[in-house]
DNA sequence: TCTACTTTCTCCACTCACAGGACAAAGAGA
DNA sequence: TCTCTTTGTCCTGTGAGTGGAGAAAGTAGA
């Protein structure tokens, strides 16, 4: 089948696009009443737009009191692929052009295998959705990559934890590979875009979202829009100083967030309060799996085990007090918390929200909710998709 | 004389009076170059604009090779009123419509007198202005206030050095008085807008503007654009926790950086040192003058008193820390250091940039330049002017 | 079943913004 | 004086877009 060849002509119809995409199904008549143009014009433009494939008139809509509407719709056929690499996995997603997710699988890699390694098993995993009968091709394809990348040319930028990836061409490449338009963006970015597209973030239009997850990230979103920074590493809050003469961090730093808490910093505590024999809970999950993650945490405080309990409210309280310190500068509507250690759950927002509300001024706390992400692993996925539609949703 | 009283009918208008006003007078041929306008368009849109006054055509240019051009400006006879209320005192400007500086006068005023009598005070030194005979009126005026502000209203919201102003309505009111639209906010946005328009930021689209006065606060700039927050309390950094258990603020809380340093924890310090006898310089100066200021210290630390240049440097680095979280964060393409404490100059500065290199990614700071501003006390009767024809010079 | 009223969609004529070229005005240089 | 350049003006063609008339297709009540 012949993929996605055409693009909107005009700001108009990419508008039009949009509005199918994140509204659904609509007639011409209510699609006049969002888009602030004469019946007439938006007739011409949904006319062109059926006639380059984009979308398509299927049926008709229940009467309304008159004469019954055409619906417009996203050509069904259209697929955009998702995929977000994170540290130690992958996610792949195909959603049709409404970003609804059809299909979705996940797999365990380590992103320092590197990109050749890497892009190999996310090729076979896109080949395996397809196979699996829910895409015939990719229309378009968004990439998320756990480091800072130059937006524009899709190439990541002296990522961290991410070792010979340093000025590879991901867009390039993979656009290659799969046949299709390629973005790629940091994964927080897609967190953050996830969320605003179908989770917390629905309505608001200044957010922080913070991922917690082998690293520690922040997704900055200003007016509707990303903002990345001058050279895309805006939003690289692990290095923040949490602790002063804190742990040392593998940036060279002492006391940075993410020494202090991440996916990874409270694996390595859990393993040492069980090791020094401070919980029973802790060292009997370390004695059977042998080594631990933050998921026995999270199991061990759902037991009750006070040491993890502890670990978590002590690492709540230092990310705490780092976003309480955004908040003050940033003043947004809405701080999200999301990544893997979201299994944390309530103790970990707790200790959050205490910070926050204690160290932040009342005027930029006063209606600012902090809320755990509402989409969890798809979150990523969904933003890839987004991204990916965004661009293409675009006038050329 | 009749003041201003027309405004841009379209965008290409609105652009055409920037264009003027940040570029300086231009002949036709040359605004048709910027604006992407054929010649005959952009001729009638000038022709309008000559009929509403808002630009005058006097003389003609100097031949480039060919026909003469004719000089088009913006009316000459218009005057924008930029006022700067600090914490102890008010600085007011009158400028023309390039926001050229023509008269400039600064008097001691604290603002805890409240609204009123601040106000009043603001009036006596425009009419002083108007009698020096550097305007017959004005067209506009800017209002800079030491705390957050509901920008669409021109409010004051909840600001804690401004007791009595909360909810005062500065647009509405000082509206009526001057006769002429006005604009309010932060002093610390204007001061941004300032230094964006004719100082240090003139070509960075995002930046951060760091004024140190009696308080802490932070300009934050997006895309060219002052970013204000959700409830107008964006850049509000003074209450960051800059020292754990640390000093008690007036907010209630314990280290904030304001507390630690700030014009007037400075002058605290000093006085604090020179009693304890540690510094000869200092006692001298709290001697003859009955009580310190960050001028005193700034003098002491020129005379190389080790006391007074270690206070410089401590402060410098608790705000080198905040910053450097703020740059992780945001990655700026530029910060500037500016308010009441630049006197402090190079000691302060090498502080901050130490304590950013340090602690910062390399990604972010590789490029970074941390500069003091370039305009001390006119940044913010600038940005002042600029803010209220920024409003004038959009469309009706 | 007929009539009155709605809602949706299409068609057409008119307006307006704008581009682009022809041309006039005004000067420089040879 | 002639040619070339630059600036500014005028005029016409084009395409975008509006707004209204009216056809199409429905509901609800008599």
């Amino acid at each position: 089948m012949r993929r996605m060849t055409a693009r909107p002509a005009n700001a108009h119809q990419a508008r039009l696009l949009r509005l199918l995409r994140d509204d659904g199904p609509n007639s011409r008549a209510q699609l006049g009443d969002r888009v602030d143009l004469s019946r007439s014009k938006l007739a011409v433009e949904v006319e062109r737009l059926l006639e380059t494939g984009l979308v398509v008139a299927d049926g008709l809509a229940a009467s309304r009191g008159g004469r019954r509407s055409h619906n417009i719709r996203l050509a069904p056929a259209l697929r955009f692929l998702g995929v977000d690499i994170g540290a130690t996995s992958i996610d792949v997603a195909v959603t049709n052009a409404e970003l609804e997710v059809l299909g979705h699988i996940n797999q365990p890699m380590d992103v320092r295998e590197g990109p050749v390694a890497v892009f190999e098993q996310v090729l076979s995993m896109a080949a395996k959705l397809k196979a699996s009968g829910l895409a015939e091709g990719f229309d378009g394809a968004g990439i998320g990559v756990p480091g800072p990348v130059r937006f524009p040319e899709g190439v990541p930028v002296a990522p961290p934890i991410m070792p010979g990836w340093d000025g590879f061409p991901v867009r390039e490449a993979l656009s290659q590979d799969l046949g299709c338009p390629v973005m790629v963006d940091n994964d927080v970015n897609l967190m953050a875009m996830g969320e605003q597209h179908a989770g917390v973030a629905r309505t608001v239009g200044d957010f922080l979202c913070v991922k917690i997850g082998t690293g520690i990230g922040c997704g900055i979103v200003v007016g509707g829009e990303v903002y990345r920074g001058t050279t895309g590493s805006a939003g690289d809050i692990g290095h923040i100083q949490a602790v002063p003469d804190g742990r040392p961090c593998a940036c060279g730093n002492r006391g940075c967030l993410e020494a202090h808490f991440s996916g990874a910093a409270l694996a390595r505590d859990a393993e040492e309060a069980a090791r020094q024999g401070l919980s029973q809970e802790l060292a009997a999950r370390l004695e059977t799996a042998g080594s631990l993650s933050a998921v026995d945490v999270a199991a061990a405080a759902v037991a009750g085990d006070a040491t993890a309990l502890d670990l978590i409210r002590e690492g709540g309280n230092r990310t705490g007090q780092v976003i309480a310190g955004l908040v003050s500068f940033f003043n947004p509507g809405l701080v999200v918390i999301g990544g893997g250690v979201t299994g944390l759950g309530h103790t970990l927002l707790a200790a959050i929200r205490t910070q926050v509300y204690r160290q932040s001024l009342p005027l930029a706390t006063g209606n600012l909710p902090i809320v755990l992400g509402e989409l969890g692993p798809t979150a990523g996925v969904i933003g890839a998709a987004r991204l990916i539609s965004d661009h293409l949703f675009s006038p050329a």
